[in-house]
DNA sequence: TTGAAAGCGCTAACAG
DNA sequence: CTGTTAGCGCTTTCAA
């Protein structure tokens, strides 16, 4: 546990000056060839790295190479695809990535923001909690980069990146009435997360064009977990006058559904938002709303780093896309309940 | 995009010296209540916020509250679990991580982690990659500890925390036997890594007790991706000698082997290494030995928490049990080929 | 080609 | 209770 050695060390180890060490390690010209050697062999010898802890502070103009990801859920597979995106692109660019989940909680966002702030992040990628962002506002105006991706953020006109979630919604529901069913089951999470305020606006609308209203027997919001949702998706089973189909609005929501479900699976359909690994071979396959959480990740960073690098140009909304993947769940036709 | 303030500025607003700022800015007694209500006042008009680099750099005790946490894929459902198993372990104690990818290679793990290091990370979270990691010693010297999660490091002595994969391989082939298969397939990822050299170590002791070896043509190594499985396994149905069973190493190639199956999902029987979403509801549901990603990252993170705080204690190997989860796959009885 | 001095933003160690 | 001085490890600026 020896003390780490310092530019000072080096120089002393190698019979030059500290600033001659600094040339060296950073590969600047200007050194004799006979001396850089020297230096480092003294380098490799004493183990030296260089602290960019204390080279950030000196040089401001540089940053410190680093920015802050903020998710909802790091263990939630959207999430951790879109994670790995972000991190792909800044390796590309030779950053490094602070991570952290939100959990759904302000609270927990913000102390975590502000956490990687305080470590002076150039960039900030957040998947922004219901609520309000005016405390971004202090970073921003410092010259901290901020993205929104997933959802915008309430009160902070930065660059956002989102998938086309009402029309996603109102596609899946769409497809399910055009197969006959009326009584459609909505499973969702809490309303204060926007995605799903615009789910459910979408599943709403759907029913509207065809005069329906949804029952709200039928529509469960706040499910956290698979485990919520599965119990749900077997009440709507259990009751007295069950749903037909069910949407389900995110893969945790689906794949709890279909566990809670159990052999009741094939008796109703389901449309799910998020594409899933297996969904093809469950039985029946899952028809899906799908959105691409790499590419909301990857364009999420390269807005980022376009700000980083001096983009200055008024913030922009990117919306990518959703694709409905049939698979037959969503397919089967409206079942009379025994 | 004004310049950061900072405590020099935060001072002059107040009226005070720098030294009374900092006082109030980290809760230090001695302050009379007024000049702090002042200080603060200034410190949220100019939207003041300590600068941690700067900070860390004067207080040697302290570390920088920053640890790195190395898997080997983000994406990947096992590692990102994992992740937050860490990330929640580093909250607790006001950490923060700084994350990576090593896509099981090694130069881009060296690269990463002397990225991390750089930034004076207090701790490392590793999943080595195969290969030597004398060059981590320095680190260790320098003070940053180390722990090695779900694989061990070849050439370093320090804390590492792993499942029994062999134990846990041998008990789902001798499953797949007891049942009566002879001809078992075995679908890995790359013989380099750690977790499948046991893992086919176990899949051969188990064959070797009952006098029985490995078919060259039956194994498949170095499948990285569900596409490389779902080929390989659709490969080994459509020759000559279809095995009866296939174990399968992983979460991915287990899913991407019954993506390839298809319709054959039915015809051989599948036992596979990792638990995943769903397994219950394929068909047939899937046999699995499961190890808690969860457990794994949060007992790494307590043991290198341990060491950030002091312990000096010889380097441990925890060594967390896998579970036999029987669900039906696993049973099917051997399939002659048609 | 090399080095000395100053200072990034902060805190430790002393004064008053 | 408050302030001054020095210095963390590095880079910038200027001088030799």
């Amino acid at each position: 546990m020896t003390a780490r050695p310092t530019m000072r060390h080096v120089a002393e180890a190698a019979g030059v000056s500290l600033m001659t060490v600094s040339r060296v390690v950073n590969g600047e010209p200007g050194v004799a060839p006979e001396t850089a050697a020297r230096v480092e062999r003294a380098i490799r010898r004493l183990g030296y790295q260089r602290n960019d802890m204390a080279r950030h502070l000196r040089r401001k103009d540089q940053g410190t190479q680093t920015i802050g990801l903020l998710v909802d859920d790091l263990a939630n597979p959207f999430f951790s695809a879109l994670a790995r995106a972000v991190e792909d692109e800044a390796r590309l660019r030779k950053y490094v990535v602070l991570i952290g989940s939100s959990n759904d909680n302000l609270r927990r966002e913000r102390e975590v923001v502000s956490a990687f702030c305080a470590r002076r992040v150039d960039g900030l990628i957040v998947v922004p909690v219901n609520g309000n962002h005016r405390y971004l506002r202090a970073q921003l105006m410092a010259g901290t980069k901020v993205v929104c991706v997933d959802r915008p953020a309430g009160n902070l006109e930065v660059d956002t990146v989102v998938v086309d979630n009402r029309n996603g919604a109102h596609q899946a529901v769409a497809h399910l009435l055009s197969r006959g069913h009326r009584r459609i089951g909505y499973l969702g999470d809490h309303r204060n997360i926007w995605t799903l305020q615009e789910r459910y606006a979408g599943f709403c609308a759907a029913l509207g064009e065809l005069g329906l209203e949804p029952d709200p027997v039928l529509v469960k919001h706040g499910m956290r977990t698979g485990a919520d949702a599965a119990r749900a998706a077997a009440d709507l089973m259990r009751s007295g006058n069950p749903p037909t189909a069910i949407f389900t609005t995110n893969d945790l929501i689906t794949i709890g559904a279909i566990q809670g479900l159990g052999e009741d699976a094939g008796k109703v359909a389901i449309v799910g938002f998020d594409d899933f690994a297996l969904a093809e071979r469950v039985n029946p396959p899952v028809t899906v709303v799908a959105q691409d959480p790499v590419a909301l990740g990857a364009t999420a960073a390269q807005l980022l780093f376009a700000r980083i690098t001096g983009d200055t140009s008024p913030p922009r909304e990117v919306v990518l896309r959703t694709r409905l993947i049939v698979r037959g769940s969503g397919e089967l036709a409206p079942l009379q309940p025994a």
